[in-house]
DNA sequence: ACCTGAACACCGTTCAAGT
DNA sequence: ACCTGAACACCGTTCAAGT
């Protein structure tokens, strides 16, 4: 039984195995990886390249599952779309939060940012907002998101009330905890990312 | 000379020492460390509790180093004070970038924000921020912050210039790349929030 | 209190052997 | 082509022993 008539394993198949295990809340180890696939830790080798390869089909897998192949559909303005395409990459991440902590250690090899890069670009066409700010400014909304969906990771009280004085320690106690303060965050800021993008523009033109 | 008269370590020592041999390129093992130190592995256990003690010993000496017990000098407008607060956070990120990713694994023990969480809070008071929209812009100014400084981490050609095509395209070719496409990206996000935040205030007092 | 050295369980990776 | 089993170098952690 050294080879099966077929094969048990997959680059997709470990990935998105691997994506269970980790969100499950265990470190990834290759042992108790391939025990849950029924297989031994060598055989995973034969499908990907080691530790880093898991972790590159585990992004592989999300982005085939998260991200369309072709662009989205273009109604509403261009808010709209922008707000629209970036919930795609936030749902990605904050769906899977432990991966994407582990998919920070290596080195992305699929150029897949391709597209929603193109979609936000077309976007702030639309805006107006002048050539020479575009990229940056696609770049400012992608960090946003990571670092967003980042901050779903680190536990929710980080401030204890009690230590804090002032407006803080009485703004505190009345503040939103674990997912729903992730998210009003993410909104917000999106919000005022595109509000100061917009009236940025208006400036400009006059 | 199982114990020396003066202690050859110490939490101090052993997070800069970490730090150092970190931002060199290395991964975190406690053989080299040690190594490094001229000790024994087993001898920093007597400071710091295993390798998720030496994250936190670096992250203790990094706080130590750059955020300053006392708050910041008060004069400029409440932009002005937005900005130098969070500029040192973001050294503190981008001088180390390696070292954060790192801290991104453990659990924070030391509630040392509430400082620079404290002087951002009383700036958008300043600012004229309704109450129960500070701490969450708060919350999106840091998240906006690491996010933009893990992005340094990111190599540079994530994009490929000749796959693209359209706007993305002919922007691509021109566009910084390495520490100035990051810090651009961190100064212009930065002036978008404020601008946000800025506009969002007028609008709602008349 | 602090450093050592040996011991432990476990990890990721390689590779010849089997179908 | 794909799974196995053994072997390898190395890792983090513990702990009794030494000063």
């Amino acid at each position: 039984m050294a080879r099966p008539r077929e094969a048990k394993l997959s680059r997709e198949i470990i990935g998105r195995a691997a994506i269970e295990y980790v969100e499950a809340g265990n470190d990834l180890q290759l042992v108790p990886l391939a025990k849950k696939l029924g297989v031994r830790v060598s055989s995973l080798y034969h499908h990907v390249r080691g530790r880093e390869g898991v972790i590159q089909a585990m992004r592989h897998v999300l982005v085939a599952e998260y991200v369309p192949d072709q662009p989205m559909q273009e109604d509403g303005d261009w808010a709209d779309r922008v707000r629209r395409e970036v919930e795609t990459t936030w749902r990605l991440y904050t769906d899977h939060p432990r991966s994407l902590a582990l998919m920070l250690t290596v080195v992305i090899d699929e150029p897949d940012v391709m597209r929603v890069y193109s979609t936000l670009v077309d976007a702030l066409v639309e805006a107006g907002v002048p050539d020479d700010e575009i990229l940056t400014t696609v770049e400012v909304i992608d960090a946003f998101t990571f670092g967003a969906a980042l901050d779903a990771l680190s536990p929710d009280q980080i401030l204890e009330p009690e230590e804090a004085d002032g407006k803080l320690g009485e703004l505190l106690p009345g503040h939103l905890v674990g997912r729903a303060r992730n998210r009003a965050m993410f909104d917000h800021g999106l919000d005022l990312l595109i509000e100061g993008i917009r009236s940025r523009v208006d400036r400009a033109s006059g």
